[in-house]
DNA sequence: AAGGAGATCAACCGCCGTATT
DNA sequence: AAATACGGCGGTTGATCTCCT
């Protein structure tokens, strides 16, 4: 059926870059009556835009809780292990980047991190190693072709962490339900690896969370760290140079292995019986996860590697030759 | 200093899904 | 059920900036 473009039958919008002017009416319309319909909003506004262009300038620029500038380490693993899972949907992905917009994420995405995937052997579109990156001879394009399967099997951890972590979310809202509030956690130490939610950030989203994987996800929740820990081993460094291959994929496991220690020791703190309960209960769940991970990923039209999550011990680093 | 090449990013375009009529 | 309106999304473009020769 298709749909005209929204500016189709206004002819004299103005288009291209917006001017201060613009911004200014914009931002105090918004302010003073919230955007309501878009359509309508630029006469309202005293704006000659057509009600799209107004959208997007107020996602994309005017909106307050939006931050600017570089991207952090965190973020550009967030964003990595994100696109792995989720390929290009850019808005899904800033959903975990909550002051970031999609935009951004994108064009970060197609002018950095692509390329530096692209520079490290691993296809940034499958998120698996180019097959001329294992081919060539040499023990660098050897080192190229691990670091890049361990980039993807991080990315599959991670995909089973978020679902273990939905799931103790939702156990722990249940019990909230049939206990008293427990009491806050710690202020630091035990955010996510790949989350740049705060907690009070988190507890915010997870009352209007929808009942999806990541919402849940965003919930407080400390997963069981045996088996994550395990999953990592040893911390491994590929290098030191941002430039030289294999340093993305050395952040990942740094930031990965540092989130494991954070919860062990904070597990370990506690040392309750009620995690010797859930031990078992956890290794049978992880099962699952790890089963689910792999038919998901073997199907799913998205990009992660069909490669089949068997064993955690896999994860632990080959002889450190980088 | 000039100009060409590449990088960056704001903004546009067209399509899609959903709500409404 | 079909048509239409709307918001949202992802891909792409083009103006501007930065770096290099």
């Amino acid at each position: 059926m298709g749909r005209s473009p929204c500016c189709e039958k206004e002819a004299g919008l103005k288009k291209g870059p917006w001017t201060p002017e613009e911004d200014q009416k914009l931002l105090v319309f918004i302010e003073q009556h919230g955007h309501g319909c878009w359509r309508s909003l630029p006469a309202k506004a005293g704006l000659r835009r057509c009600g799209k262009s107004c959208r997007l300038r107020w996602t994309n620029y005017l909106r307050p809780d939006i931050k600017r500038g570089k991207f952090t380490l965190q973020e550009e693993q967030t964003i990595i292990q994100l696109h792995a899972l989720l390929g290009n949907r850019w808005s899904a992905i800033a959903t975990h980047l909550p002051k970031r917009t999609d935009n951004e994420i994108k064009n970060y995405w197609n002018t950095h991190l692509k390329k530096r995937l692209a520079k490290m052997g691993i296809d940034p579109v499958t998120h698996k190693p180019r097959a001329d990156a294992g081919a060539g001879a040499g023990a660098s394009s050897g080192a190229r072709y691990r670091a890049a399967a361990h980039l993807s099997h991080t990315a599959q951890w991670e995909s089973a962490r978020l679902e273990a972590e939905a799931r103790l979310a939702r156990e722990a809202k249940l019990r909230a339900l049939a206990s008293p509030p427990a009491p806050p956690p710690p202020a630091s130490g035990l955010e996510s690896p790949t989350s740049t939610l705060s907690f009070s950030e988190s507890a915010l989203f997870a009352g209007a969370a929808h009942d999806d994987v990541h919402g849940a996800a965003r919930a407080p929740a400390v997963l069981t760290p045996h088996s994550y820990a395990e999953a990592f081993g040893e911390q491994h460094r590929f290098g030191d140079d941002a430039a030289t291959p294999g340093f993305l994929a050395g952040v990942l496991l740094d930031c990965a292995v540092a989130g494991a220690e954070q919860r062990f020791v904070a597990a370990s703190a506690d040392a309750s019986v009620l995690e010797q309960q859930q031990e078992e209960e956890d290794r049978g769940y992880w099962s699952s996860i790890l089963n689910m991970v792999n038919s998901s990923m073997s199907s799913s039209s998205s990009s992660l590697t069909s490669e089949a999550v068997t064993d955690p011990a896999m994860y632990l680093p080959a002889a450190a030759e980088f």
